[in-house]
DNA sequence: GTAGGGACATACATTGCGTATGTCAATTGG
DNA sequence: CCAATTGACATACGCAATGTATGTCCCTAC
C-alpha cells in the first residue's frame, strides 16, 4: 500500500479533488484581481499565472472572463447571506432582524471587495442585479425578511419585494457614499440614523 | 461683400462654430453607441466614423474614451436636475416637490439611455457618483429638496445629503428593478407605493 | 491494455486602445 | 497682403488583451 492503484474509487475522488482544486484557485485568483484592479483591468494572463495556470484552465472551467466574475460574484453574494443570515437568526424580532440586516448590509458593502465587484462592476459586466444567475441572494433574503415583518403586523402594506429592493438600493448607495467620503465614520453615523428612520416609515402605524 | 473676409470677427466666429459642432456631434455619437451597445462595447472607430470623424477627433477634444464618457454623463445628469427643476416649481409644498421629485427620477431612471449609462456602465467607468466631476447634479437637487423641508418643519432630523442619498439609491434601484421586470407597470406600481411609505418615516410625525 | 475523453497548455488571429506623427486650413503679426 | 505659427483633425504604428483552435498528456472505462 505504498501508493494507490487507479482502481476507481480513491483515484477518481483524488483525481476531482484535483479539479476542484484549481477551480477554486482561479476562484480565488480572480476574485483577488477584480477587487483589487477591477473588472476591466484585470488581465486574465496575469492572475491565471498568479495562480500557476493559464487561461486555458479559465475558458475550460468558467468559459470565459464573464464566467469567472459570474461565479466570484456568486461567490460574494452567498457569503452575504450566509452573515446576514447568521445576524438575523440572533434577533430578538423580525422587525429587529430586519433593521440589523440593513445596518449590517451597509457594513458589508463598505468593504472594498464587495463594493467593487458586486456594487460597481457587478451591474455592468452581469447587468442589474435581480437579473443575476441566483437572483442575487441576499435580496431574496431581505424580501424573506420583509415578509415576516408583515406576517408579525409589523409592516404596513407594501408589497416585501419593493420594500426590499428598495432598502436595497438605499443601503448600497449609502455604502458608496460612506465609502468615498473623507471621514467615513461621521458619514456612517449619519447614512445610518436616515436608514433607521426611512425603515420606520415602513412601519405600522399604531 | 459678396463674401467674408477673415478680418476675424465673423470667421472666428464661423470656425468656433465648427469647432462646437464636431464637438457636439462627437458627443452624440458616444452618448447614442454607450447607450445602446454599453461602455465596453462601444468602439471608437466605429462610433466616430457614424459621426464622419475619427478617433484623432476625440482623444483632441475629450482625452480618451472615458472623458468622453464623463461628458456624456454631465450631460444626462444636466438634463436630469433640469427636468427635476422645472417638475419640482410647479410643486405646491416643499414636501410634495420631494415626493414628486423621488416618483420622477424613477420615471427617468427606466429610460434605456439614463439607465445603462448613468447606473449601470457610470460607476464601473466613472467611479463613485458621488465623486463624480460635478458631483452629480442631480443629487445635489434633491439634497437641496430635503433641506428646504427640513426647514420647513416637515422632515425628522435627519441629515439633509444622507437622506437625498438613501432616495436616489433607493429610486434607482427600483428603476432598475422595474426595467427588467416582466411586468414593468405592474412593478413600477408597487415601487412607488413602497417608496412613498418610506418617504413618510422621514416626515415628522406630528 | 488500449481506446477515448477530459483537463489544461500553447499558438494564432482579431480587435481595440493610446500615442506619435503628419497635414491642411485658419489666425495672427508685420 | 504675406509668412509663420497654431490648432483641428486624420493617419500610422505598437501593444495588450481577449477568444478560439489546436495540441498534449494523463486518467478512466471497457
Amino acid at each position: 500500500m505504498a501508493y494507490v492503484s487507479s482502481v476507481e474509487g480513491v483515484m477518481s475522488k483524488t483525481r476531482k479533488e484535483m479539479i476542484a482544486e484549481t477551480r477554486a484557485k482561479l476562484l480565488a485568483a480572480g476574485r483577488h484581481a477584480f477587487a483589487e484592479q477591477g473588472y476591466a483591468e484585470a488581465s486574465m494572463d496575469d492572475f491565471t499565472a498568479s495562480a500557476g495556470l493559464t487561461r486555458g484552465a479559465l475558458y475550460h472551467h468558467f468559459g470565459g472572463k464573464t464566467g469567472l466574475f459570474e461565479a466570484v460574484a456568486m461567490q460574494i453574494d452567498d457569503e452575504i447571506t450566509e452573515r446576514l443570515d447568521a445576524l438575523a437568526s440572533r434577533a430578538a424580532s423580525p422587525w429587529e432582524a430586519l433593521v440589523e440586516s440593513c445596518v449590517a448590509y451597509v457594513q458589508m458593502a463598505l468593504e472594498p471587495e464587495v463594493q467593487r465587484i458586486m456594487f460597481r462592476d457587478g451591474p455592468a459586466v452581469l447587468g442589474d442585479p435581480s437579473s443575476w444567475p441566483n437572483a442575487s441572494a441576499c435580496i431574496a433574503f431581505v424580501t424573506g425578511q420583509v415578509e415576516a415583518c408583515r406576517a408579525a403586523g409589523v409592516l404596513s402594506d407594501v408589497d416585501p419585494e419593493a420594500a426590499a429592493r428598495l432598502l436595497n438600493g438605499a443601503t448600497s448607495d449609502a455604502a458608496q457614499w460612506i465609502a468615498n467620503a473623507k471621514n467615513p465614520e461621521g458619514v456612517s453615523a449619519k447614512a445610518v440614523a436616515a436608514l433607521r428612520a426611512m425603515l420606520d416609515g415602513l412601519r405600522r402605524a399604531d
